[in-house]
DNA sequence: CATATTTGACCGTA
DNA sequence: TACGGTCAAATATG
């Protein structure tokens, strides 16, 4: 497994748990910059699309204007972070989903992050009754596979949380880039958590990736049992965390050394 | 040079 | 006429 299969099967995991990369997606002045802090404030990432992930944009930057930290290092605390968050995946970003008509979804969140698609924002305009402007992005695909789906998001709250609302519009017709969409009433996962105040957090079903492992393609759910130990299930536990890092940062460090 | 973002202009709606 | 969504030329980025 390469490097870039290893972050990518990453992310892919991390994805399924909920875990949200941080990224430029949205409007860089709102956090003075492209380089953002995950909330937990334990990498700083960049250029992260899924699943396309940019290693080299990952590695180029540490924290606090350190040197680059070492690779083998990076890449644990990377795990770590995503083991931590693994754990506790909904603590750490209190979202929710709201429908609100049957083609639009509202996503309110304290960290806007890179859903998987491939946007282009083609708007910003100052609303009354707010200081944030409101940003309008179209997928990048409008043109090549007619895709109507559309993005706004609006800063809602400023301070030490700030909170955004993230307004979805129409279905994506590109199939490109998916990851994480908003939940769609064709979720099964979806459909059993549907039931009070429309109010809803992100389904629970792991996105239907394949993940390039080596020349074979393996759905996301092998790499669920793989890593998923009989022990854990009898506790009705998660995952077998520990020999997922190991792993994957023996994954990475052979990489790493060889490059 | 290709692609993405910024930003004022334009236009439809209420 | 105010508001907000979209366009598109200018500008930025890699």
């Amino acid at each position: 497994m390469g490097v870039c299969t290893c972050f990518e099967t990453l992310v892919t995991l991390l994805a399924w748990c909920g875990w949200r990369p941080a990224t430029y997606d949205f409007p860089p002045t709102i956090f003075g910059g492209d380089l953002l802090e995950s909330p937990h404030g334990a990498l700083t990432v960049r250029e992260l699309t899924m699943p396309s992930f940019r290693l080299i944009g990952l590695l180029q930057n540490s924290r606090n204007g350190e040197e680059v930290v070492l690779k083998q290092d990076l890449a644990e605390r990377l795990f770590r972070e995503a083991l931590q968050t693994l754990i506790k995946p909904c603590a750490l970003y209190d979202e929710v989903w709201c429908r609100v008509e049957d083609n639009s979804w509202i996503n309110n969140t304290s960290m806007p992050y890179d859903d998987g698609y491939q946007w282009r924002k083609y708007g910003d305009k100052k609303t009354s009754g707010t200081d944030f402007s409101r940003s309008n992005f179209r997928c990048t695909y409008k043109e090549e596979y007619e895709c109507k789906a559309k993005k706004v998001v609006q800063q809602t709250s400023d301070g030490d949380t700030p909170l955004f609302q993230v307004t979805y519009t129409n279905k994506h017709t590109c199939n490109f880039c998916k990851t994480i969409s908003p939940p769609t009433s064709q979720s099964s996962s979806f459909g059993s958590i549907e039931k009070d105040s429309g109010i809803n957090q992100m389904p629970d079903s792991m996105p239907q990736l394949l993940i390039n492992q080596g020349s074979c393609l393996v759905d996301a759910n092998n790499l669920r049992e793989i890593y998923t130990s009989a022990s854990m299930v009898e506790r009705n536990c998660e995952w077998d965390l520990d020999s997922l890092l190991m792993d994957l940062v023996g994954f990475v460090s052979d990489d790493y050394l060889l490059s």
